[in-house]
DNA sequence: TAGTTCAATACAAACGGTTTCATTTCAAGC
DNA sequence: GCTTGAAATGAAACCGTTTGTATTGAACTA
């Protein structure tokens, strides 16, 4: 591969002029810049960025810390990150945390070791906390999706409190009053601000909230699949059931489906999050739709300003959530 | 940040004799060792590894190119390719390349300019080959996930048509004979690949084959649905659909229940991939199983072998697919 | 005892760019 | 024709490691 210094010769010019042409076209004559070009395009000369890189000091790469890239969501906003990373000519470094803590440690290593500028992390960080460990950590950091609350970096997420309570108010607006909760993992951030946001509309709706129609489970469709099993044979007079994502509602469909129940003739069924295959499905299914790639599109944004020196402040953004209504939710028949 | 300098200064030796703590122990003598961790240890000494990465020429890092990170098959694979890359100790880069020759080509011109060791190559590449072009190319090399047939470097793939052959023969032996196809996209390497099974199925069981009954499209759900709605409504006698992914299927399905239709009574349907959503979508879905996570693990696999300077030959993996068998393909009831 | 060998360590030269600072060039102004 | 200042260019330091070679001294051999 040649070199800075062949470029240099073969245009009669020293390596710094070369070095020049490249990142400041404009300091250099019109005649001096062609020469160097030609020069150049004839090598078929690329600067190595390794050695560019450790000069330089920056990688243009940032780190993107995911709990599970297999996860269609995370998988979207994955790729809209991609799409701001790519526009700003950013590099993007992966990485599948497993939601293990010791990984992200290794992370925010990287950056001190120099290989990333930043860090993106994705989700919820169910033990300790990355950055208050040596000291508010200087590396440039967001958080999105999924994000805990009052941080003192910058975030993007979305309302669950409100977008739960829209959603369980359209339930309670046609009519259910027997309604099941079919919850994620109990002690993630979402869960608990979803089900705030459940209770919220019981309490404008004047119903009583009652613990017992609730029951936990993992994110999934076989974990909706067995917390429906679990909940619907244990509440015999349930109208409707909220659940807190679409794959969950999906596993919950199979269940009563399974169970014989005419769907959404005797049970209302409602997701979260908009993943494609709600609208597919069999009913198709109601749910509040979030805006995975926009997400990512944001995060990245915020972290090419932070990079770029720009005070973000703490610029906590919040996007809108929508109510897609489809047909796994049905007024209740009058009894 | 504590560099090498103040660590050797400090444990009163050179440079040189901490470079070699760390990257080979056994050369100090235990007494130095111990000094040398001990400053390091106090100093908090980080090897900068863009320094390191610089002089060795070496970065540990592979670049993914993956034509729709969003896509539920390829956020699989990555899966896989990231289990074995974190045991190997290797970064991954991402890139979607949205099937653009011309990021595939950076990504190319990054390993030269030495941002990574080698590349992984996802999906078929619809346009040209990055191969071709210079010369067969020195760079690290591994194509895996729809691949294209005989090509110069090592792959991972499944046997499509073996795979192919055995969902259709399946419908056959289930009695069907008017089984409509739902291709996808015309141009692509594992549609012509999918057909061909499809029509080696219909040989071996004497059954013609007729243009007429399949039908093109994307390898979506939006795309399943229209094709889907074309075929069934120029054709009012088929009994089955083979389809070419689960995507299309369920978007197949979703047409299908629109139109009044009683699955599988009336009409069975197959998809191919076995997404997760396969098994709990009305009807359960079958299809068949491609390994995607196992194919991004031995495709990194082969990766680190190559970086490791193994000669793999051109190993041409092909693993093993799998019917599964649930329930939206029924025997053809006898008229 | 002198010579040889070997382990342990130090020295210094890379690696391939970028950037600071000094120098040269050259047109404009007087 | 001389001065002046800006624009263009070059020389050399620098980034923080790794690594080939040289050095040292102790143990071993003949």
């Amino acid at each position: 591969m040649a070199q800075i210094r062949d470029v240099s010769k073969r245009a009669g010019v020293s390596p710094a002029t070369v070095s020049r042409a490249f990142s400041d076209p404009s300091k250099l004559s019109k005649d001096t810049l062609k020469r160097v070009l030609k020069a150049a395009e004839e090598l078929n000369y690329k600067p190595n960025s390794l050695a560019q890189v450790f000069r330089v000091k920056r990688t243009n790469t940032v780190l993107v810390l995911v709990p599970d890239i297999a996860n269609v969501l995370f998988a979207r906003v994955l790729s809209g990150i991609e799409r701001i990373a790519a526009e700003n000519n950013y590099l993007l470094l992966v990485s599948d945390t497993k939601d293990d803590i010791a990984l992200e440690r290794a992370g925010l290593e990287m950056v001190e070791t120099l290989r990333a500028d930043g860090i993106i992390q994705l989700g919820e960080r169910p033990l300790g906390d990355l950055h208050t460990h040596p000291e508010p950590s200087k590396v440039p950091f967001v958080h999105a999706f999924d994000t805990p609350d009052a941080v003192p970096y910058p975030t993007v997420r979305i309302n669950n409190v409100a977008a739960a309570d829209a959603m369980a108010s359209y339930l309670l607006a046609l009519g259910h009053r027997r309604i099941g909760v079919l919850a994620g993992l109990k002690d993630r951030i979402v869960t608990r601000e979803r089900l705030r946001g459940f209770r919220q509309a019981l309490d404008s709706f004047g119903v009583p909230f009652e613990e017992s129609l609730v029951e936990y489970g993992p994110y999934s469709m076989a974990g909706g699949a067995q917390s429906a099993l679990r909940l619907l044979s244990r509440n015999r007079d349930l109208t409707a059931l909220f659940t807190m994502s679409d794959e969950i509602a999906i596993g919950a469909v199979r269940t009563a489906m399974d169970l014989g129940l005419d769907l959404p003739a005797n049970l209302s069924i409602t997701g979260f999050d908009n993943i494609e295959f709600g609208k597919f499905c069999t009913p198709p299914l109601t749910t509040v739709m979030q805006p995975a790639e926009r997400i990512g599109e944001v995060a990245m944004t915020l972290m090419c300003n932070l990079l770029a020196g720009e005070t973000t402040g703490d610029a906590q953004q919040t996007l809108a959530t929508e109510l897609v209504i489809r047909s796994s939710a049905k007024r209740l028949a009058q009894a």
